[in-house]
DNA sequence: AGCACGCCGACT
DNA sequence: GTCGGCGTGCTC
């Protein structure tokens, strides 16, 4: 009797045997339903067998089989085989995300689409004969040789064409099933474009050169260098050849004007993929992507999984942002599982920014990426002055300094806007001196210490040593030590007493939640609805702001000294892309940033020597502190009622890891964000030299793991490559 | 994750 | 007397 291994989707590594009914074979990556304790589940064909570990009378029988051909190809089931090991991640769980909600569900992957035909009345009418409706003689005209789908005609004509056509008895609506292999016709033809300069003119052939095989490029370009323009004539050899192109955007830069572009170009279909998409037309997608219709398909995070039929290149825009990271569940990183796609399917992977990770900047470095460079930057935008305001004893009002507060008004009497960065709040900062602008650091970390209350102490997220609360500063002796960035918080409320006459408008991903909401504030600004801005990082992301002439960043110290060490990364990279993105031609621009510490050597590097500079300065940073990309993390979070279950489940994990030259392990300690939802927040990282000291220790351990007694009763992840430890 | 079983508190 | 709270255990 042959037997089956099935995934299920279930958070339960392994995977489970079923019997097969006889002269049923199953391919691997064909879905069938399977009873499972008490209910039916969809699961997905692993591989068959002839026998089982299982006892016998265990073995229960699949019960149908809803496919008769894969909906997902051998080469995506090793992809996600390898995400559920390097990721320590039950593999039905990852299967059954990585498949459109139709298909988790057990629903046909053969959809019939719907579809307009001729009646018999229609057959016999000669569309010339419509001569005072040009559209329904188009429509009927597009009918004559045989039944449309109507997503291949709904751009086209409005629904009351297809109604009118229908009243009149000439057409109905039909179904029809999708031609499994239409390719679109070879030799895409192409609008017109512009000559590229030198820089892009040389990423495209060098792009051109490998693009046949694996390689992965790293496009370098400072804003407004024409990245969009390398893509486009980058892909569009493989276009001709008739292959694919899957583009990654952030969730925020996915606007029409985007996808726009690519349409505009060429004469493929192109494929849309974003959160705002339902069930059905994101199956629409996944199925065109993965038959060969469409040209190119362009999505945020979760579109790496889209299937296609003839890969050939992925592009990750923006590489260094953060919504490529999935966070809670399984928690890829879209960007990494684009590299190993595109290994396996032997295609080149294109990563831009202007602002590149560190991650993919130590990579072009060390040569295991080639990095293309685009410094030139296009049009006519005067460069942004930046300026720096030391904060050391000065009055703040809602963390603004006098100086500072002059300046805004003076922008803002000019008839121009004015950005107010602060920081997301809720995180546990460091203790500054604001008479000296003294910060206590660990001795043996060199790295500032975080301030816990619920703790009452201050730790080091380095080497987890804790220390009391000093009650006046060690340095200076002048004043009580305050929490970093104390006061920005009120900003919101204090700003229409401070500038009366002017209307504030906050962005953040609250205000923003739903894509209408956003354009519309968006829109407001823009208009001059609003002379404030005030937000998060969200507001330098993608969009330009004309009519800000001036931009401020009330608390830059908060990334100089915080527990994340990737911050003062990430602070750069707000600063560098609001830097591209504010102000224009007639209106100097001008950013500035109010610290403690004028004189730190990475404010100081970002300013006067660029993204760059900074950026190779923090790599040798992070080389000399042996943090990532020099050294690998995992990061175990756990949550309970009581702050003693979170701590006590941590450092069972702790005990059973061998901690030793191969793998440190720092904590049980805090989360930045101690305490959400009334719920206490708890961190164990592990860090280790060799990706292989992490990865070993977790095969061994994370079964004895999930069976701790404590497992059941706190909630609790994994995390791989933490990104943030909020 | 679901879904059942099971053992203690306030209600038609 | 029951309805239902969520702790615990199991699923090839």
């Amino acid at each position: 009797m042959l037997i089956a291994e099935i995934a299920l989707p279930v958070p339960m590594r392994g995977h489970f045997d079923y019997l097969l009914p006889d002269s049923m074979v199953p391919q691997a990556g064909t879905r069938v339903l399977v009873p499972f304790g008490r209910r039916k589940l969809v699961g997905l064909v692993m591989a068959c067998k002839a026998d089982s570990d299982m006892p016998a009378d265990k073995l229960r029988r699949v019960e149908a089989l809803l496919d008769d051909k894969p909906v997902m190809e051998p080469l995506f089931l090793q992809w996600l085989t390898w995400a559920s090991q390097y990721y320590q991640h039950p593999l039905g769980d990852i299967l059954f995300t990585a498949l459109p909600v139709y298909l988790r569900k057990g629903l046909g992957a053969e959809v019939e689409l719907k579809a307009w035909q001729l009646t018999e009345m229609g057959h016999d009418v000669d569309p010339s004969e419509l001569k005072r409706a040009a559209k329904q003689q188009a429509l009927l005209a597009a009918l004559q040789s045989g039944p449309v789908a109507q997503e291949q005609l709904s751009n086209r004509y409005s629904a009351a064409i297809y109604r009118a056509l229908a009243d009149k008895g000439l057409i109905e609506a039909t179904t029809l099933i999708p031609d499994a292999n239409k390719q679109w016709p070879a030799g895409i033809e192409l609008a017109e474009k512009p000559r590229p300069n030198l820089e892009q003119s040389l990423a495209i052939s060098a792009i051109a050169h490998k693009a046949g095989s694996f390689n992965c490029f790293l496009l370098e370009g400072v804003t407004g260098s024409g990245k969009t323009e390398v893509y486009l004539q980058a892909i569009e050899p493989l276009l001709k050849q008739g292959k694919q192109i899957l583009i990654l955007v952030p969730e925020i830069g996915l606007t029409p004007q985007t996808v726009r572009r690519f349409q505009r170009r060429f004469s493929v279909d192109v494929g849309v993929l974003h959160s705002g998409l339902t069930d059905n037309e994101r199956m629409q997608v996944w199925r065109q992507a993965k038959a060969g219709e469409l040209g190119i398909i362009i999505g945020t995070r979760s579109a790496i999984f889209t299937p296609l039929a003839s890969p050939g290149m992925i592009i990750v825009d923006e590489e260094h942002d953060g919504s490529y990271k999935q966070q809670d569940g399984w928690r890829y990183h879209a960007r990494d599982m684009a590299v190993v796609r595109a290994r396996l399917e032997n295609i080149p992977l294109l990563l831009g920014s202007a602002t590149p990770s560190l991650e993919s900047l130590n990579n072009a470095l060390a040569g295991k990426y080639q990095h293309l460079l685009l410094r030139q930057r296009a049009g006519e935008a005067k460069p942004v002055q930046h300026q720096l305001l030391d904060l050391k004893g000065q009055q703040l009002e809602f963390g603004l300094a006098r100086g500072m507060r002059q300046r805004i008004q003076a922008h803002l009497q000019q008839g121009n806007q004015v950005m107010l960065f602060i920081n997301r709040r809720g995180y546990a900062p460091a203790l500054i001196c604001h008479q000296c602008g003294f910060v206590e650091e660990c001795h043996s970390c060199d790295r500032s210490y975080t301030l816990h209350r619920s703790l009452n102490k201050l730790q080091c997220h380095h080497c987890s040593d804790a220390k009391p609360i000093p009650h006046a500063c060690v340095q200076c002796g002048a004043s009580p030590m305050q929490p970093v960035g104390m006061g920005t918080e009120q900003l919101e409320q204090g700003i229409a007493s401070l500038f009366p006459g002017y209307q504030a408008a906050r962005i953040d991903s609250d205000s923003a939640r739903g894509k209408q909401k956003l354009h519309q504030l968006l829109e407001d600004i823009n208009q001059g609805k609003h002379q404030l801005l005030i937000g998060t990082q969200i507001l330098a992301k993608g969009h330009h702001f004309p009519n800000v002439s001036l931009v401020v960043i009330l608390d830059v110290d908060g990334s100089l000294f915080s527990a994340d060490y990737r911050a003062p990364e990430k602070l750069a990279q707000l600063i560098t892309q609001v830097a591209g993105r504010a102000g224009r031609a007639h209106i100097q621009g001008e950013l500035w940033l109010q610290t403690h510490h004028p004189a730190h050597p990475l404010l100081q590097d970002l300013l006067n020597n660029g993204y760059q500079h900074f950026a190779r300065l923090a790599l040798k940073e992070r080389r000399f502190a042996a943090l990532p990309p020099y050294s690998y993390q995992a990061l175990f979070r756990a949550e309970a009622n009581q702050a003693a279950q979170a701590h006590e489940f941590l450092l069972q994990v702790r005990q059973l890891m061998a901690i030793g030259p191969d793998l440190a392990a720092i904590g049980p300690i805090p989360a930045l964000m101690e305490k959400r939802q009334g719920r206490y927040r708890m961190q164990l990282l592990l860090q280790s030299q060799q990706r292989t000291g992490i990865q070993q220790q977790l095969n061994r351990l994370m079964g004895q793991i999930e069976k701790l007694p404590l497992a059941n009763k706190v909630r609790w992840s994994l995390d791989m490559d933490p990104q943030d430890f909020t």
